[in-house]
DNA sequence: TCAATCAAAATGTCAGGACAATCGGACTTC
DNA sequence: GAAGTCCGATTGTCCTGACATTTTGATTGA
């Protein structure tokens, strides 16, 4: 009777350069995501224990442990105590990032295309500033963007920033994403807070986005947050529901 | 002048109980994190070097590492070499967990009820079938909810379930979640697939949710897996976009 | 035949040490 | 006074070693 599917890492290729500046454990995982992602790893496989895998890679078991960890955290891998490290069966994609529309599109091969309507600056209403941490009044950022896939539209972008964090010049926000602009910048996303909902057009949506009046559109208002905590951005997006819909995976924190 | 907030951490009383068999860093991230939850770690403070913190504890510093990376995992810490550690300035609440519609307004105090108007056992759909692994025609678990919160009815849940996995009570169900079944059943969930979308109501869906007929729907469908890959459950979800939308905190991946 | 016990295997936890990389401020120099 | 340089502080990476806990399967016993 031929063996269960166990250690299939021998034929891998595993290897390491200890001469590069990246860490030892990243290009470990990096190597064992592609092996999966390839298919070499197959769903369900047993990785082969920690100690022995450290042994041959020449490797510390806690930096086989830290690599492991972390295609755990992402959803790659499973672990079981007494019985081993097993990929897991399911279609994985992403867990959820914080990406922008245009990323989106851009990754599903769609071309997308902005239209900036309105790049101007304006004294904050008091949700505005209430979200993004300045006092009523104050001048913020404000733009909207029509964003089209196909030449169809799409989505209607409003969004708020405060003043001085970013250069944004209207070119560059038809050539990009604003998450590509902000993180270009210097600024390191660290948090949003989102609400998705859905609500019929007013006249203006149902004109901008070539919808009928009270058609149902769908809603997504976020505040992004930096790592010190500041809010960077506020949008409220509305979406055509026959053009786009949110696809994500969640992970399930043990 | 002052010296700026530094060292917070000395009058919080940390310590950890060797006795217990609550790992060493779990013990300290609990309390770390109710610290910052009652206030006692202020916002933007710095949480005092590692090593100092180590030995305040009688801990080795790689358990303080492990337990502050699971804050930072959680988005409540942030870390940068050469300064310090921070507490996160912003408000966290949750980064979107698997949690189920019931266990979210139980939350937020809303007493929601369940009416179960469907429960019985049906041969799946070709697309039901993909979804859940089996094949057309095979038999599955199909459940049809009507979620209400202060008497009005605020989502209708169809789901589907592959036979043998759980026991489905119709007076369990009715008096708690799905997921809160599963899970006492032993069932490790892992990880979902969902898709957020909108469309009008059907006159069948409109006369369920008491709503006008082509009124603005959110609509929910998901796919939950469990940790062996196994699909457990397919779920297709209308909501009153009036009375429920998804709110949500996200993290970006470092 | 079935159940309980035991042992091997694997991950989980924890310790202690060493050096590298980076940030910020203080100091020096022009 | 302003700019560049150095240095201390702090986290990042990596190592070796040890024991605990859990699961699985084999062995043993009724």
């Amino acid at each position: 009777m031929p063996k269960p599917d166990v250690d299939p890492t021998a034929p891998l290729g595993l290897r390491v350069d200890r001469s590069s500046p990246v860490p030892l454990y990243f290009q470990l995982a990096q190597q064992l995501e592609a092996a999966i992602e390839r298919g070499a790893l197959t769903p369900g496989s047993l990785l082969g224990n920690e100690i022995e895998l450290a042994a041959r890679l020449g490797l510390s078991r806690p930096t086989v442990r830290q690599a492991i960890q972390s295609l755990v955290d992402k959803g790659l891998l499973v672990r079981r105590r007494g019985v081993g490290t097993q990929v897991v069966h399911s279609q994985v994609k992403r867990p959820l990032e914080l990406s922008s529309l245009y990323d989106d599109l851009e990754a599903a091969g769609q071309r997308p295309a902005t239209r900036v309507l309105v790049n101007t600056i304006v004294p904050a209403t008091a949700e505005i500033a209430a979200a993004l941490g300045v006092t009523e009044g104050h001048d913020v950022h404000r733009v909207e963007r029509l964003r089209l896939a196909h030449g169809e539209p799409m989505a209607y972008l409003t969004n708020h920033l405060p003043l001085g964090l970013l250069d944004l010049d209207t070119a560059r926000l038809e050539a990009t994403g604003l998450y590509r602009l902000m993180r270009s910048a210097g600024i390191t996303l660290h948090s949003a807070r989102q609400s998705i909902g859905a609500r019929g057009a007013t006249p203006a949506e149902a004109d901008r986005l070539a919808e009928a009046e009270g058609a149902p559109l769908l809603t997504m208002r976020r505040v992004t947050f930096d790592d010190t905590g500041r809010a960077v951005e506020q949008g409220d997006h509305t979406y055509r529901p026959a053009r786009y819909s949110f696809e994500f995976q969640l992970l399930v924190r043990p």
